[in-house]
DNA sequence: AAGAAGTCTGAGCGCGTTCACAGGAAAGTC
DNA sequence: GACTTTCCTGTGAACGCGCTCAGACTTCTT
């Protein structure tokens, strides 16, 4: 088994976003590191050759497109996840999915970063798990993105699909409402914590039609996906 | 083993909280500080080091979040345990289940507050132990939160689950009602001892149809968690 | 521009939880 | 064995948590 950690550089001039992706990826095993602005960016992808770079399109000093276009005059092939703000800036990044890069707009929910990262590190190999989740008779299918239960596809919202994705990703562990929140909502969420129930509602309401209930409800904690006894 | 005592450091401006928090932990195997308020707090990471700090929101001089972002600034990475009242704070609470931190709404119990920290401290690999606790035939697993006598999930609601934590880390011992109340219920609560008679019974129904009794009651003095002779 | 899908809020309802209390059982005492 | 003390457990009331749904609002499609 080669495990060498899978290295991770982020770029970003804002610190909350720098923290929050940096404490999410060290305790999903990544090797990472942190960059303030576009050169030195630039010096550290030379130094520490990440595995992928999460890159913020809007930068003091250069801008994202840019900081790309002189890594490959480098002649470096280092896949990139950018970081992009939802207005003008998203159509320039459209139509770079074909160099093997992706974007995901800010602000982004935590699942949803690290499922895109993960998708593109297994892409190149880096990383070898595979991109099924399961449980019992659950699966879900990170390149398909697609859910199945006892062989039937089910349709799921965005949402939806991201909050099974965690549970998934943590199932058997208890969640509470404001773990859930924080990983599956985007980070500027600012409502109450409700509409984690509503989701979960519909989770279940879509799941157990195809078999017993999966979603365990912990009073006065949270949830957690676990076999009924 | 590396068995240097876990650091915590306690920051609440009312005397009676740290006194109870410092004497709890103390007597867990804990090294404990205390500190008054926000300054000393910080003051107080630097030099202590600390593998966690139990952070009181509302503080004479720095708000709780205020305090964490100063220290995030000089780079420390230190978990918080935000000790917050059940009201307004709940909203800022947002974010925080991702650094590592999480919190606990005044007024507290002593088994929740101890049992969170050992949750943060097995996530840090500072805490080397399990996150589950054996005794006889019965398991209890803080991080799924369930509980098995005989391979059996055992429902068990909030207080139902508390106490027989509490029973569990004492096992062999005998623990007086007041003792029992002090660390399962929450430090403001004013009813009577009685109702741990109440729980002690609802524990027992559920516990003893899935083999001998465990929980013993010394006549006069408590209940103890014993196999019977 | 209109329709469809997705998101989120708020309210109502049901049920589990918590706790006091009281009558009866068990243990200990003389 | 009778008496006292301690403990057990059923009943019931108040409360709060969690589930669900309708509807407003936003965003994406065509």
């Amino acid at each position: 088994m080669n495990d060498r950690l899978p290295r991770v550089l982020v770029v970003d001039d804002e610190e909350n976003i720098t923290f929050l992706l940096d404490s999410a990826l060290r305790h999903f095993g990544y090797d990472v590191r942190v960059s303030g602005n576009g050169r030195d960016a630039i010096a550290q992808v030379e130094r520490f050759d990440p595995d992928v770079v999460l890159l913020d399109v809007m930068l003091p000093d250069l801008d994202g497109f840019e900081i790309v276009r002189r890594l490959r005059l480098d002649g470096s092939k280092v896949p990139v996840l950018f970081l992009s703000a939802k207005d003008a800036t998203e159509d320039k990044v459209r139509g770079l999915t074909l160099g093997g890069d992706d974007y995901v707009t800010k602000p982004f929910s935590l699942e949803e970063v690290i499922a895109r990262i993960q998708v593109i590190l297994r892409r190149q190999g880096t990383d070898a798990g595979s991109s099924k989740l399961n449980f019992a008779d659950l699966e879900l299918d990170d390149d398909a993105h697609v859910v199945r239960r006892a062989g039937e596809v089910i349709e799921l919202s965005p949402t939806e699909y991201n909050l099974l994705r965690f549970l998934m990703v943590n199932a058997g562990r208890v969640l509470s409402r404001n773990q859930i929140l924080d990983h599956v909502w985007q980070y500027d969420f600012g409502g109450h914590a409700t509409v984690v129930e509503t989701y979960i509602s519909y989770l279940r309401k879509k799941l157990d039609k195809l078999g017993p209930p999966l979603i365990q409800t912990v009073r006065g904690v949270g949830y957690s996906l676990r076999i009924a006894a």
